[in-house]
DNA sequence: CGAAAAATTGATCGACATCAATCTGTGTGG
DNA sequence: CCACACAGATTGATGTCGATCAATTTTTCG
């Protein structure tokens, strides 16, 4: 699956938003405000946005597709730590360490938008309300997360998709027909089991009419949190 | 068990400890930065620091003692998120969102330093340096964390005492021996299992003298990541 | 079309959950 | 002080969900 599974979002969707219009990243007058002056960066499937260790020098926010955050553990194995979807904002760790801390990969073609810390750290300490709106992300970003390899098998699935249906919807996309943007195994990394147990729930769920699926393109019908 | 699992730490020990130097917060001329000018909190055993969708006016730090991070479900059990040793900050999402956004109890009697919002915001707008050191702060809290709730239950237990052991010893504390600071079932519960196979686990490890423990003092003599 | 990757499906096994009983420690009131 | 109650912890027996092994089927892409 190389098609991106969500075209770009608009500006104003975007966790990185209102850094962007103070530090005069947006253009005004843009009506969408979806017209940027800032470097745009494309990536391919597969490819690394950074990787951990390496020295940062820039934040990311997603504009198009998805990314997938990873741990490479000492058995060389792969677990994915989170998914990134549109309006998030990668490397916001690297103000402190001044180095990424994870692996970042796109799982479909990305989009993203790409600032230089220099130019932030510049700007911040003159503009004092982009220094706020930093704050501000960043504080949203620190709350800890509810962690999607959690209780029975059936919960983490149904859990996936309804967050990243709610995902979605925040960003001004479907959030009742989207694609998973992700393999099979790369769920099953995500969920902590096993890809013939996530396709079995997802054939399951299937059965039942919670959901319509067709490869990676999903349709929620009546799925619940607890099901 | 009711007294705290170690004692209180220096203030160079904590994460808020740049901020509470250039807020005017620790006395200058101390030698440890133990001297502090702002508002102490002390809490027993089972009482909540602050809980969920609260408006939140203050950050804190804890010196002493353990809390743990709970979320409550849709059937009313409280989830373990994570546990907060000395050295932390918590309320940190407060900034972006004006109230907390989980449950915060006391494992033990704990004493932490609370820094209301107010004045934080404040002096940040004046003093640069203050909003950097803020910056770092929350940057350091965006990362995602290593899940504890992942893998075998050997490896969830071993993890939970290492991941211990660390933060103590980056605290100055003894990372070697010390108390879990919560029962089995808390265990559990941040663990996502039951008591019984923590208990089992538990004793495991004890066989095998990779342990030593007796009710909550652990020592740890042999234990490796993945056991 | 044909090769390779991804996904589904089935059979069996094992780790952890569940149910149940006992043990241990701690604080309380007689 | 001791008997008692109660919560926490341990231990055992059994059941079940998800892992593992294995074989197809479906989809993707050159």
């Amino acid at each position: 699956m190389t098609t991106p599974s969500t075209g770009p979002i608009a500006c104003r969707a975007c966790d990185l938003h209102e850094v962007c219009r103070l530090g005069g990243l947006i253009a005004l007058g843009d009506r969408n405000g979806t017209h940027r002056t800032g470097a745009l960066r494309t990536l391919r499937a597969g490819t690394r946005l950074y990787r951990a260790g390496e020295p940062a020098h820039s934040l990311f926010a997603v504009r198009q597709g998805m990314l997938k955050t990873v741990e490479v553990g000492t058995d060389g194995e792969e677990r994915i730590i989170t998914v990134n979807t549109p309006g998030d904002v990668l490397g916001t760790e690297a103000f402190g360490r001044r180095m990424y801390s994870h692996d970042v990969v796109a799982l479909q073609p990305v989009v993203c938008c790409e600032l230089p810390l220099s130019l932030l750290s510049e700007q911040y300490s003159r503009v004092r309300e982009l220094a706020a709106a930093l704050i501000n992300l960043l504080s949203r970003a620190s709350a800890p997360r509810a962690a999607l390899a959690r209780g029975s098998i059936r919960e983490r699935v149904a859990g996936l998709l309804l967050e990243l249906a709610r995902r979605f919807e925040q960003r001004g996309l479907d959030g009742r027909r989207f694609s998973l943007g992700m393999t099979r195994q790369e769920i099953a990394s995500l969920l902590d089991t096993r890809i013939e147990t996530v396709s079995r729930m997802i054939q399951k769920l299937h059965r039942e009419r919670a959901i319509e699926i067709t490869g990676q393109q999903v349709t929620l019908l009546s799925l619940k949190p607890t099901g």
